[in-house]
DNA sequence: CCGAATTGCTTGCTCGAACAACTAACTTCA
DNA sequence: TGAAGTTAGTTGTTCGAGCAAGCAATTCGG
């Protein structure tokens, strides 16, 4: 809302003295940016207690919702097999997670987050605390909700696009 | 099969159909989610051209600007230097790109757009505006407009956190 | 003028992420 | 029951991206 004024000339808003490359896709550029710079904030603080961007999402579900299977952490992290695969094959070897077989399907493993990952929760929820308010900064609640609301757009129109795409195929 | 599987008819697919994992950090999840499936998108799109998302910006910039120092390159890109020199490397061997070393400064590499890589332009082009056009959908240019400045702030915000952290260290 | 920063670029390592291809373990159904 | 299909998980490969080192050319300061 507020001004539809496009009239700022200025349309690099994110004049952050960062470089642009013309101004070829100005949102997508802009979706670009952020999201580099949101998850090299991520990682500079995940790596204090030894995790990496992505990982620490796997370690929430898991301490939120107790054990389960791989494929659920696949589907609800909106992962790729392999990806989770790998990732926690490397929590396991950091001894943040343990893996066991399925009594009852032979094809499952179930993951669930150590006694020794405990002692991360809470760093981890300082963290996640410590982005987001970097993240909205000063902004009002109603600020942060017209933030989210964009965002979910974007994501609702990609979304479609990609999907429209999986179709085709 | 039942057994102990997760409640199947948890309510985390909730909002955009895709998984939640808690309501951590909204925003930061937002972005997350959106950066992920606009580089998917993006990804899907250059594929058909064999780039990979990322050397399409360092492209259009050669194309733009013509030939340039790589240091040049990795500033306007925001990039790693060790990022822009495995991708320039990737880019030569692909017949897209051709460095030569500087006559005036034996330490800087000149890189341009090859003649080959013309071809290409076009069709880049299009695929931004592609993407571009997926990514906006039926925005109005106000909304358009909106969105930008607010990528612009969270650039902003996020750029400052990075930044005084940087001075910390 | 010469030793000490600085700059430009490279290599080594790790990780998330994508695609492809493959195995093993269920399910389905004719 | 048994063949066909589906689901779960894995490995192989490639790429962007980050950090850490390291090297060589150039500039700076005494």
């Amino acid at each position: 809302m507020s001004t539809t004024n496009s009239a700022d000339g200025d349309a690099a808003a994110a004049d952050s003295g960062r470089g642009r490359v013309s101004n070829a896709g100005p949102v997508s550029h802009a979706i670009f940016r952020v999201a580099r710079i949101h998850k090299l904030l991520a990682g500079q603080l995940l790596r204090e207690v030894g995790l990496h961007p992505g990982q620490e999402l796997l370690m929430m579900r898991l301490w939120d919702e107790g054990p389960q299977r791989q494929a659920d952490l696949t589907a609800v992290l909106d992962a790729d097999a392999p990806t989770v695969t790998r990732s926690v094959r490397r929590l396991e070897r950091a001894g943040f997670v343990r893996r066991s077989p399925s009594p009852t399907d032979g094809r499952v493993t179930i993951v669930e987050a150590t006694p020794a990952s405990m002692g991360l929760r809470q760093a981890v929820e300082r963290i996640w605390a410590d982005l987001e308010r970097m993240t909205v900064a000063d902004m009002d609640d109603g600020r942060q909700d017209g933030v989210l609301r964009t965002l979910g757009e974007l994501e609702r129109n990609l979304t479609a696009s990609e999907k429209s795409r999986a179709d085709d195929r």
